[in-house]
RNA sequence: GGCGGCGUAGCCAAGCGGUUAAGGCGACGGUCUGCAAAAUCGUUAUUCCGGGGUUCGAAUCCCCGCGCCGCCUCCA
């Protein structure tokens, strides 16, 4: 296996990647803000830094993996007194139906899922340690973060106090000593949920739930942390300026971001009003093909979300899927293969072996997950190649390759793709049904149709076979015809 | 204005100085098939936004343009 390398936006380069204590990795992902459903932009994000954490696994590291939920905030506040309920209540339907996405979408769970309300202890000792050392300062009952006194402000997102300056357009508030300090922890207002705290009652800003809840569970210093782009500034630059301003230890190895959904080449956002929920997109595509969508471009790059490209990556797996199928159905006939058969067996077992470790390495050099699938695709031909030498009398030397194929797209695509792991038998069927639903026809009638022409071929009445085929291609049905029946599938 | 990124076939996309520029979707032709479909074989980028430069050699590095996007305010 070769070195792990993933692009650190601190140094803006690929490296490669040392944990602080192996085999322990530490890694910790901004989840989402409870106040509405999430969008192809949230799953993207959750999908990606799934596929780490299960490739960090699959090579052997023992990953503590947390993914925060931002239960009080702003937006919250404001959405709950519109329906009017409380702040809890509002969080926790929005974490459920997260749950269930992420659930749809064969999201690991992480190791811990922290609330920043289940930490108010943990945030009010990391800001008393910040007034102690003087990197905050109070002002009636709101605590701030001083900007100006960690020298290093700016470090990720490479810019400088002056420059931000100049183009502020921050608001000022008079309470703040630089327009860019922030709030860590903010004084009670009427009607909202608020905490005891040394400053009187009041909630916690948003940066520092995770500081706090990172440093909780994985130490003063962690591996690695993740989000996407658009939360470096100002959230990761504030996390960091908090955390090693408190601590005096460097608070993260490695930051990973990934690169935006966008629609027609604009970012998918809530205000814009250009996004397409999670759900929405499970009512329509099969989860895989969502995730198969999520990961066919590099993690750093913006994403082009439109209908068109995520159905073809849909037909893409199903195409995969109906290999799978067919192979699964082959019985040994022979012991021995055809002796003009054994070298391009033993090709296809060593072609197989070399297409997982390309698979691998393209994981390894920062996640190149479009890369690994195209590799995971070259299997697919190497399947079907196989089927063909195979035909009607595949022998038991045949079926112990196609094994090998099967189980290296369980292990490639399953285990760390999290695609291709169902049933093929199952994710047919399961097709074929949201398709009769979708298109309102009956599956009863489809397959009397399809004996029928069975029937009629074996009679080799051809004109009326064929008419019963034109009768379902006006129907949307599509026929293929294989040495085990007849494959149909609704277009 | 500052910082960052992108521009590869009809569409999506990999490629990080050196074999025939991965892979997917699509299109066209051959094989297979009773005919289809699927599969398979071949064709579909003599060329990587444009122009210079470095180099024995560049889609890949540098410079200058053009176009697009993100962040600088809550945001995955």
């Amino acid at each position: 296996m070769k070195e792990i390398r993933f692009y650190n936006t601190l140094v803006r380069q690929k490296v490669p990647f040392v944990p602080l204590a192996p085999p322990k990795v530490t890694m910790y992902v901004c989840g989402i803000t409870a106040y509405d459903e999430s969008h192809l932009g949230h799953a993207r994000a959750a999908v990606v830094f799934d596929v780490l954490y299960r490739f960090l696994r699959f090579v052997g590291y023992e990953v503590v993996y947390v993914r925060n939920y931002t239960d009080i905030d702003d937006k919250i506040i404001r959405r709950a007194q519109e329906e009017g309920v409380t702040t809890q209540e509002l969080a926790e339907r929005y974490i459920r139906s997260y749950d269930e996405d992420m659930k749809a979408l064969k999201v690991l769970r992480p190791t811990y899922e922290p609330r920043a309300t289940e930490h108010i202890p943990q945030i009010i000792a990391l800001i008393e340690r910040l007034i102690q050392k003087g990197y905050a300062y109070v002002v009636e009952g709101d605590v701030y973060f001083s900007v100006e006194k960690f020298p290093e402000y700016g470090k990720l997102s490479g810019r400088s106090l002056e420059e931000m300056k100049a183009g502020a357009r921050v608001s000022v508030s008079d309470k703040k000593r630089h327009p860019l300090d922030f709030a860590l922890w903010k004084a009670e207002k009427p009607g909202e949920p608020s905490w005891e705290s040394p400053w009187g009652r009041g909630r916690p800003g948003w940066h520092i739930e995770c500081s706090a809840m990172a440093m909780h569970y994985l130490g003063e210093t962690i591996d690695l942390h993740g989000g996407g782009l658009d939360l470096i500034f100002p959230h990761h630059e504030n996390e960091i300026a908090q955390s090693e301003a408190a601590t005096g230890k460097p608070f993260v190895r490695y930051w990973l971001h990934n690169g935006m959904v966008t629609v027609g080449r604009e970012k998918m956002s809530k205000s814009l009003g250009n996004f397409v929920t999670v759900k929405q997109m499970l009512a329509r595509h099969h989860p895989e093909a969502l995730r198969l969508f999520l990961l066919s471009m590099h993690y750093r790059s913006p994403l082009d979300y439109s209908e068109k490209v995520v159905s073809d990556h849909e037909k893409a797996l199903e195409g995969f899927y109906e290999t799978l199928y067919l192979l699964k159905r082959l019985e040994p006939e022979t012991d021995a293969p055809a002796p003009q058969h054994e070298k391009p067996l033993a090709e296809a077992s060593k072609t197989l072996a070399h297409l997982e470790t390309r698979f691998c390495e393209a994981l390894a050099d920062d996640l190149n997950t479009a890369k690994a699938i195209g590799e995971l695709f070259s299997v697919e031909k190497v399947l079907n190649h196989l089927l063909k030498l195979c035909g009607r009398r595949p022998s038991a030397k045949h079926l112990e390759v196609a094994h090998q194929g099967i189980e290296l797209v369980q292990k490639l695509g399953g285990k760390l793709l999290g695609i291709l792991e169902e049933d093929p038998e199952i994710f047919i069927e399961k097709r074929r049904n949201r398709a009769l639903e979708e298109k309102g026809l009956s599956r009863e009638k489809i397959e009397a149709l399809i004996k029928e022409r069975e029937e009629a071929r074996r009679a080799k009445d051809y004109a009326r076979a064929d008419a019963i085929r034109d009768e379902l291609g006006k129907m949307g049905v599509l026929l293929r015809d294989t040495p085990w029946g007849t494959f149909w599938k609704v277009l």
